[in-house]
Parts: C-alpha cells; structure tokens; sequence
DNA sequence: CGAGAGACTGTATATAAATTCAGCCCCATG
DNA sequence: CATGGGGCTGAATTTATATACAGTCTCTCG
C-alpha cells in the first residue's frame, strides 16, 4: 500500500481528515474542489486508483460511501499480525472464512495492545448472552489474543465446524467441552477424534462502549 | 437534552451507532428502514425533533448531513485534568478528596478517549460485586464521563457522604436511589433534603484486562 | 374541547451525488 | 512507438437523498 503516489496520497489524506473533522465522508465535488479540480472527475479517478491499490473502500450507490482503510488492518489482512496503532474490531465472523476478513470488519479502536497480558491481537464483538455470568454481555468487545492452545478454564474463541463461537474451555482426554456462563445455554461437548476444533484465540479482556 | 422522548432516543442512539459502525451518517431511508417505518417522513420528523431539541445537528441540502451533539465540553472543561493522550486510571478514592486527585491514580492506559460516546474522561476501578449483573465486576475499569447531573437508568459514579460508589441512577422527587444490580446488595437510598449527594459522572463503558 | 406535540403513512419533487463517456497531455516501459 | 498509468477537463445521465405537502391517530395540557 506504500506504492502510492504522491497525489493519491493527498486524496486520501483529505479524505481521511475530512471525515474526521465533518463526521461523515466527503463527495467526489467535495474532494475535486479541496484538491483544486475543476472536474469532479478527476476526484473519481483517484478513488478508483485508492480502491485498486487496496487503500480506499467504496460501497457503490451510496453517497458518501468512501471508507479509508487503515494500514492496521491492511496488515491484519496479510497474515493476521496487528498493525502500528489500535486493534481491528471483528463483528460476526461467517462460517469458513477467517477471522480478520474485510466483511467482518467493524472499524479499528485506538487501544494499546499491549494494554492486555498477554497483548490483544483483535477485538471481537460477542453476540449473545451465553457469556453473561463472566461479564460478557451482548455487543461487548472481547479483547483477543491470536493462539492456536488453551488451557483448561481460559476463555476462548473457538471454531466448531465452521460456527465461531466464545465459551470457557475445558478438555479431558479427547473430549473439550465449551462452557457457557449462563445456566440458559447448553454446554458444546466436542470429541476431538469425531470433530473439528480451531482455537482461535484466548480472550484477554473486555471493552464495552455501547450504553450501559 | 434530557427531555427526549422514548423513541426520540432510540433514533439518536440509532445515528450514533451507525455513524460509528459505517463510518458515515445514516440517511432518512436507512433511518426508516431501521427503526421500522414505512415512510421515510418519519424520520424527517424525528430529525426536525432531534434538531429542535438540541440534540442532533443538521447540514441542510447535504447528504448523509447528520451529527449527533455531544455536550462532552459541559464538564470537561469545569476542571477536568485529562492528559493530552489517553485516559488517567483512578482507584480507591479517599474520602473528601476531588476524583483525580494524584494520590488515587492507578496508572495511564494508552487508549482513544473518543471511543465511548460520551467521551470518558477517566477510568476508574470498580471495587466489589455490586453491579455484577450490569457485567461490572470487581476490579474492572469504569469509562467514566464527568458531568453533574444524571438520568435515571444511567450507571453513576456518586458521592455520598464523601463517599464514592457506582450504582445505577433512579430519582423520584428529592429521593434518588443508588440500585446495585446484585441482589446480594441493598439499594442506597439518600434523601436530598437531608443529605448531600454529588454526582461525579456517568458509566459510558467497561474495560476489563484482569484475567477473565 | 381546541391546540399542539408526537408518531407515524404515503406521494411528490427538486437537487445532491455517483457514475459514465469522450477527450487531452505527460511520462515511463517493453 | 504503441501501451498503459497518472492526472486531469468538460458534459451528460442516472440514481440517491432531502425535503415539502397532505393526511391520520393518540396524547396531554390549559
């Protein structure tokens, strides 16, 4: 994404300072008349270029519709190590496909990772209320922590045939069984000799930022 | 602001997390389609509403020109001590002594103030079970906004009898009662004729990065 | 009991904004 | 020396959006 030009590297900064600083995403005009063309054109050539190079989203149709993609999650997007500054937000992840994927993108906080022991890899946005009883309500933000293990009482995200899912994690012998911290939800008991399942990481921490 | 109606709220919490979670204002339709209308007026009328009472800001003739007002300079500027980056963390807070105070600072933790709406102006470590069902519990960091009055069903950090407490916010006449949300606890019931209530500020989120 | 706020439905219209098309100039690259 | 990216102008077209207008129904308030 370095391989900008000089020029789309103005754009874009206007965009993202415009946005910013108004609260919503500037125009086509808005942009050519910041950078001084006189075709709104001009400004539509630039994006297109932003969004061939992976720098700019546009959703079509949508006035306004332009979303800077930060550098943190373009790096995310590689290979899953986490960028410069702040953690990438992840909402519900669809079946198969991996965690950090642009559809599952909610947008990037500006947290220290280093904020949690051990250090915050992603925040996932939990759904619903099988966590309740540690904490976790729905819409909470659980801080993640990228690793392939767990131990016995940790809290996980783990991947049972394709469905993403936290609960508190417990193995004997071949058998885990993901607890949940709300007596209206049913454990899931997994034989690891019968079924699939990924531990995608340990939760570290919470961030709640919707009303309490 | 306070005097917002019950759906009137419902549509500026709707602005709000749209604009956070898209990265732009929502339009009329979008509002409509989200809040069940049929007609795309009703969210006109909300708007002119919202508008009217102060709460919403509207740019005329743009797309997409909604902001929501935030009254974050009401107590941020009476005497708030907040830092150039990131959040104070405050804990046990001694009797008598203003909030921030330097004897109760925990710590500093590198985190975007903006990120909870409205914007915290500390953290502050909550002691004790008491609001466990709230998904508050012990030692977890309360997001707190400064500001000296509360609406009923926020999260309050209060001062009574040069104590600090945080408990959910009901008042009725000159009763206001500080309800834990933990049936092991009792609700603390201060009568304002007689005894001396402040109001330190509001609950906007939770961080949690002890072992979970 | 009339008036106005609140909460809508439904239709219409002007305009804000995205997007396409047709060009022009410069420059590097195979 | 054609080809393509970069960087534009200018105009046209379609679609997305804001906003006005005309009603309905239910409250509350003086």
């Amino acid at each position: 994404m370095s391989n900008l030009t000089e020029r789309q590297r103005e754009v874009l900064e206007f965009i993202r300072r415009f946005t910013a600083a108004e609260g919503l995403p500037p125009t086509r005009a808005e942009i050519a008349s910041a950078l001084g063309f006189r075709s709104v054109n001009a400004a539509e050539d630039h994006i297109r270029a932003l969004v061939r190079k992976g720098a700019l989203e546009v959703r079509p149709g949508l006035s306004r519709g332009l979303r800077v993609i930060e550098q943190a999650l373009a790096g995310a997007l590689a290979d899953g190590v986490e960028g410069e500054e702040g953690l990438p937000v992840v909402g519900r992840v669809a079946a198969g496909s991996p965690i950090l994927a642009l559809e599952h993108r909610l947008g990037h906080y500006r947290i220290d990772p280093e904020l949690f022991r051990p250090r915050a890899h992603y925040l996932l946005q939990v759904r619903g209320a099988s966590m309740r009883d540690a904490g976790i309500l729905d819409g909470d933000l659980l801080a993640v922590h990228r690793r392939r293990e767990a131990e016995n009482g940790q809290i996980v995200v783990a991947r049972v045939d394709d469905e993403v899912t936290v609960k508190r994690f417990r193995q004997r012998g071949n058998v885990v069984r993901l607890l949940p911290e709300n007596p209206d939800f049913e454990p899931i008991v997994v034989d690891l000799r019968r079924q699939s399942l990924v531990i995608e990481g340990i939760g570290v921490g919470v961030l709640r930022n919707h009303p309490l």
